[in-house]
DNA sequence: CATGAATGAGGCTTCATTCAT
DNA sequence: GATGAATGAAGCCTCATTCAT
């Protein structure tokens, strides 16, 4: 009755558990004996849906973009208010949905170190060059939306703060990463609001 | 009388061998036999130097903290001017410092990495974690220097704001590593521009 | 009713695509999927009909023996004529059916390779001694004939030239199959009346 | 003082224990650590000397056809005598060198069946096509010697009758590598007696 | 009977490290 | 000190075989 989702659930508990256990070891600490434990299934049974360690590993990485990119828009759909609101809310709520799975925030760094390394380089890069363009499209075109409303400087090039905010989160995460005692989360409120006060129009002082 | 000149030397030249090599293929990619190529010295040779291909690994880490921390205070020193002129030729001259050593990039990317691994975890994450705490030190003292001149908003934390400094200047980097056509360098110039004119003191009106 | 001849069938149906995919990539290359698929059955279904990768190989062999040997006994039926040309005609014969069949010639390369391994040496060695001892036999007997009706001088071994010339036979091919420009049926042809010549039988002079 | 043929003996001590053992067990049967254990090295140090499995087997090919060239070589240029004498003594030779190492025929039919598998086909068959074709060239001018001398007649094709006895003389040895009641030798010998009738000019009648 | 997803033993190969020279 | 040949532990991957459906 469930027959042919089997197939594709087993893939999924796959990665899943490759997620995990890549989160945990790092690539090349990660033994396809572990995956295969942590899954469940038998060494064997990982090749026949993967054909070798590193194509799981992209493979988890396409699954994990997917999922943060649905997390993200998520987000986006979720938010009202103002541009500044918006875009606070959006720094928020990125941050504690990050914050809730730092676990993970080790696989990220896996995943640039892949695309660092000679041999996985091109196909990760690419992702990842595509992955920040589309993020900073979303970020850019809120911010555009709020010079719009007049509620941020007309001459802000949105696309520089975008692809700069981009790159604050991911690096304040990195930083609660090595610093336990680090909060990424306050730390991105606070800077959200000199952020925005940059952004800001000149009140109107009639 | 130079014999210990010349100890130093060979492992200095190790070093950057070893660092040019993990940089082109990554930690687990590169052999120790294209290290002591790269090196002109022989296999064994490497071994009189460093324990192991970890340590190895460490001490190009620590050479290029150390390089990369010179670097920062050099061009700490060299600032004049207002506290926002300084914060922009800092921002100005981190971007073009590490523009010119692009290839330099994936190996933080690696050290980045090798943090996350269960193995090298513990030395790789305390010296993230200091590495950033001083610059992070750096860029709020100059803050908080602008602060005392009344330049800055005196309410602003500076620590939160040094930390996504440090953080955006990393993670522009970042995106000009997986994309060509990104400029990092303008980039965060432009963004400087909105950061320093939300961390502005509202011009006094009388 | 028709039961049994189906299974027959499909047993038949295993062998020659398992005779076609060994005699294409040997043995240790096979793979029973490869098997499996140019039979269009399962792959479990191989294991209905056979114990083991290895037994279906011998099953090959046994069938591979069969049709040559009928091979070789139709054509000798179809002899007439003096004891020289019957062998002559044989020797055609049986270079033009091997010519025609040349791609199933790596077979018996494969087959003699496994009487060579010690894993699978008695069954295909015992079969190969007793192959080519009633072929020896077959030829030799054509010889005696050839003697008895004083074509042949009575003082040369039937045996040893019947071995000699089955020898022939298989290693003419045997140099056809490694070079496409090499001819086994003209080769065989002028080298067979050289033999006869040895074999005849001085001319009455009276 | 003996250095530097230290490497080349080591290869060879590597290539002569790896013929034994991969003519005991066969291509696929053969365990790279069985040969380090023959040669008595670590398994990683045959890796020093060749690049893979099929590495060493082709070295193993090479090795064996030098050493059987230069056995022929030797056997031809100790013949003395008549064009028959010569060709009888040839056969003599060759039959007895084999069968005293009747326990590398093994690997000779592993060579033809490496030929035979698309992985390796192409190496071997060139190689072999070029053995065959030297060893050819070098019986037929015996032959054609023979023709010169008047000891043989004119007509008579030298080649195809080259070709014929190389092709007998493996292939009597394979029979006998079947069959240990199966005497290859005095096969041979016997039946080159036909064969040299075959070919001899009729006696002038004066 | 037929299937093919699942399995895991087994083997080739890599490469950090050692150590005799 | 310097070297690089030798080593063998370790790990990815293959593929014959099984068995639940």
């Amino acid at each position: 009755m469930q027959n042919k989702s089997w197939r594709k659930d087993k893939r999924s508990v796959i990665i899943e558990a490759a997620a995990h256990v890549f989160a945990t070891r790092g690539y090349a600490g990660t033994l396809i004996a572990d995956i295969a434990a942590e899954a469940g299934v038998g060494k064997g049974t990982i090749y026949e849906y993967f054909n070798s360690k590193e194509d799981l590993f992209f493979a988890v990485f396409e699954w994990f973009v997917r999922a943060t990119e649905a997390d993200v828009k998520v987000s986006i759909q979720a938010l009202g208010g103002s541009a500044s609101e918006r875009l606070e809310a959006l720094s928020d709520s990125l941050m504690k949905s990050w914050l809730q799975m730092m676990d993970m925030f080790s696989l990220v760094m896996e995943f640039w170190s892949a695309s660092a390394s000679a041999h996985m380089r091109d196909r990760f890069k690419r992702a990842f060059r595509e992955g920040y363009s589309d993020f900073r499209q979303i970020v850019s075109s809120l911010i555009r939306d709020g010079m719009q409303r007049g509620e941020f400087r007309p001459e802000v090039d949105s696309e520089s703060v975008a692809a700069a905010l981009v790159g604050t989160w991911d690096a304040l995460l990195l930083q609660g990463w090595f610093d336990d005692n680090f909060d990424p989360v306050s730390t991105a409120r606070r800077f959200m609001g000199v952020v925005i006060r940059g952004l800001a129009a000149e009140p109107e002082d009639t």
